[in-house]
DNA sequence: CCAAAAGTGTTTGCAATACACCCATGC
DNA sequence: GCATGGGTGTATTGCAAACACTTTTGG
């Protein structure tokens, strides 16, 4: 299949794991002949756009190629076109050695996807380690990767404050204090329990189950769901209100 | 010089009149042979990006070309992929009509810039009529551009709330109920006089100064300017203070 | 019975809203 | 002197923030 030789694709895959908030990275350590390492960092998850291929499908596929997930949230947030993004030493070493096609300037449009963490269970791909990293505890990461991965999140907590997606990193059902944990994982802060829970019973979306958790050893939490449907209603009525 | 075949850049022109917000458009009439019109429609204003050019560069060099202007305030905002960008039938004669040499999928970097309408003096380009038109008073547009254009006014909208950006579609020095007007116009909605100037006072970054509005017949009013260093410095300290 | 997280109300301050009249100028 | 937009203060309401103790379960 043709390729769009300039054009890329770069998945930012963050994950919740009921603690921190966290990326998925592929690991990317260089051997000379004699096996001893060249250097080691971290690359995301990227490819080329094909011939004929909407960015958008091109990052569902790139996605599921990784994971073997569908039907994940994913928000394009950026496209990268510096003429320096692949320039680097170390970057040009690998692309040399590894005899990869790749133009000298290529632009890449910047995905973010969103997953319960929990869902996913891969060790390697294409011989390479992938491993979860906390966002602020990341690796050393190949050409701009870093640059993409900071806009991403800043992407995100600004798409955050605006729009329930947090829910996308969590599993169908959750308690209230593992949506708390989340909002404060992204955006670096702390809330306080009665006030936080006091806006999420005002976001009618935030469905209360009649179901709590089991096998915990301290008084079970109530389990909640998000439903979509609830809040496109709310936000139409909204939009309906004002003028 | 050589072009990326696949990749082009869509300028989204806003300027502000004092009244509307406005948008800048590019007049496409295509004749038959007989001079007679086939349709009319208006573009955006775009191009391909240069072999080696990063696309922000493109995106000025494209505002340049068509108002002459410098320094002006861009932002990206989204880039478009779909494969049927360019396939309605009205595009089609017109790329074959021209003889445009442009491949059956491109994808198009969309930016916008934020100029004040009065610092452009444009009538023609390429042959082409430009005009501006009202944001709510739209003509019939080619290609995807209502499309990119709506996308535009909504990522506008959100920057605009986030940050004091508008103050780039107003001459250097501007009355507070000029201000009014502008955010009135991009967001849709009317404010409260007395509410809106309260809050403009707590922005230190709108500064008075000693100067009056001449010449009009009604009380003058007191004219400001924006100070960029003031915002940054105030931003800083914000990001210092909470943790 | 102890550890661990769930769950729950009230007070306080600040920010957003609503609202009406006098002022300075050009014609 | 009149039409036009400039300019100003106060009272009310709603929302965000601060804050401490009891409950339920498993081990």
């Amino acid at each position: 299949m043709d390729i769009i030789p300039n054009l890329s694709v770069d998945c930012v895959i963050f994950g919740f794991d009921s603690k921190n908030l966290n990326v998925l990275l592929v690991d990317r350590t260089l051997f000379d002949k004699n096996k001893n390492v060249v250097f080691s960092d971290f690359t995301l998850t990227g490819n080329h756009v094909l011939a004929g291929e909407d960015p958008d499908e091109a990052a569902v596929r790139i996605l599921n190629d990784l994971t073997g997930l569908h039907d994940i949230y994913m928000e394009q947030f950026h496209t990268f076109g510096s003429t320096e993004r692949l320039t680097r030493e170390k970057d040009q070493t690998w692309i040399n050695h590894l005899k990869l096609n790749i133009p000298q300037h290529v632009i890449s449009v910047g995905y973010y996807s969103l997953i319960d963490a929990n869902k996913v269970k891969i060790k390697s791909h294409n011989n390479r380690k992938v491993r979860w990293f906390p966002i602020n505890l990341l690796p050393e990461l190949a050409f701009d990767h870093e640059l993409i991965l900071r806009k991403a999140l800043e992407m995100l907590r600004i798409k955050l404050r605006q729009e329930p997606i947090g829910f996308e990193l969590l599993a169908d059902k959750f308690t209230l204090t593992q949506v708390q944990r989340l909002y404060e994982a992204i955006l670096g802060t702390k809330f306080d329990a009665r006030n936080f829970r006091k806006k999420l019973a005002q976001m009618h979306y935030v469905v209360p189950l009649d179901e709590k958790q089991t096998s915990v050893r301290h008084k079970p939490a109530k389990l909640y769901l998000f439903s979509r449907e609830v809040y496109e209603r709310s936000r139409r009525d909204r939009f309906d209100f004002d003028i």
